[in-house]
DNA sequence: GTCTATAGATTGATAGAC
DNA sequence: GTCTATCAATCTATAGAC
């Protein structure tokens, strides 16, 4: 942590700052107090607010990639990875619950504020998606690939918002089993007699 | 239009900005600019920029409690009535792709500010909350009545912000879809052969 | 009820000493 | 590379004339 240059803990401090007070309510101030830096200094490493924002959106990309990529190698097949991907409702209770899904979040403030980054920060959610999408289709499903990762990546966030708005663990914990399930239905063998739809028609009774 | 009080433009504005900027960017100025009144004309109707944010949201109750009555009286039966919620994502399509939902964003926007209002924002999830809940049990499933409802509000906010995310009307109306053929699913007499999963399956032991 | 003028604090950003 | 001092703009909020 000490040995962090000090470019790297503006960054660091910035990224958790904008996720739990959002972009445009953190302050240098703020930022400053956090790294025990005077405000002038900032200058010396960013040259604008916009460019700290900038250098926190890559720094979530590849904290993201790097995470997928581990899950990647991790998990045994596809649906195993795809399980990693729910289960951040759960790894990430803690947080979610107090400031909600830190991609979403920062995607629709920058919507909001029509900011120049806005299209950078939802690369975010590209990637799951890209990474979701292969998933699914190494699961046999490449003609709805694409479709099935926008519904776990919607369902997934939908779970964020009501979490942080209702505080309901067993909520979270419920519909995250339900998702698993859900994943589980297309993992098994395609064209047999267990159909499915959309969200999750059928299932055979347990 | 011209014969609304100044307060009643004031909150209508800021109902509005607070929506489509976010709350702790919007001004007085702002404000000001779409009333055209001067700043200090403001603090005859509100004392703090906190007391307009309670009165949009006291505005926005109101406004959700009207719309809840009238689809209650509109529709024929709780699956109709429910349709209605799921179709907002239709009919409010050109704002939530630019803003999101109204309810959510302000909702998570408030709790990253800690503001005071926060749970009283939050008060507009409840009202959806129970009148969905009230639909389900009327449809003859009372014991899972609100984790179906918490279901369906999540997967309408997850859908929401895939919308403003990635801007994809085949999406939101293909996920619409999947959601009114889901409740759908639990209009049909209870007990049969049709059986569904997701939020359906009976309740485990917790 | 609406205005102008302004206070007082904070914001993002700059200049220059060390 | 870090600091202090400071600027200009903006913010919420107040005072007082009309």
């Amino acid at each position: 942590m000490s040995d962090k240059t000090t470019r790297e803990r503006i960054v660091d401090a910035a990224d958790r700052l904008f996720y739990r007070q959002g972009y445009a309510h953190t302050s240098f101030t703020d930022i400053a107090g956090v790294v025990q830096i005077s405000r002038g200094n900032f200058y010396h490493h960013f040259k604008t607010k916009d460019e700290i924002l900038e250098a926190v959106i890559a720094f979530r990309l590849a904290k993201t990639q790097a995470m997928l990529e581990r899950w990647e190698a991790e998990g045994k097949n596809p649906e195993e990875r795809i399980r990693h991907f729910i289960h951040i409702l759960v790894a990430n209770w803690d947080d979610i619950k107090l400031y909600g899904c830190p991609v979403g979040t920062l995607s629709t403030e920058l919507a909001k504020l029509n900011h120049a980054s806005q299209e950078e920060a939802k690369r975010v959610f590209t990637l799951f998606r890209t990474w979701l999408c292969r998933q699914f289709a190494d699961l046999g499903h490449e003609a709805e690939a694409d479709e099935l990762a926008l519904h776990l990546l919607a369902r997934s966030q939908g779970v964020a918002m009501m979490a942080n708005a209702f505080h309901d663990r067993a909520f979270v914990a419920q519909e995250v089993k339900q998702m698993c399930d859900w994943v589980a239905s297309y993992a098994q063998p395609a064209g047999g007699s267990v159909k499915r739809s959309g969200a999750a028609k059928r299932k055979k009774t347990r």
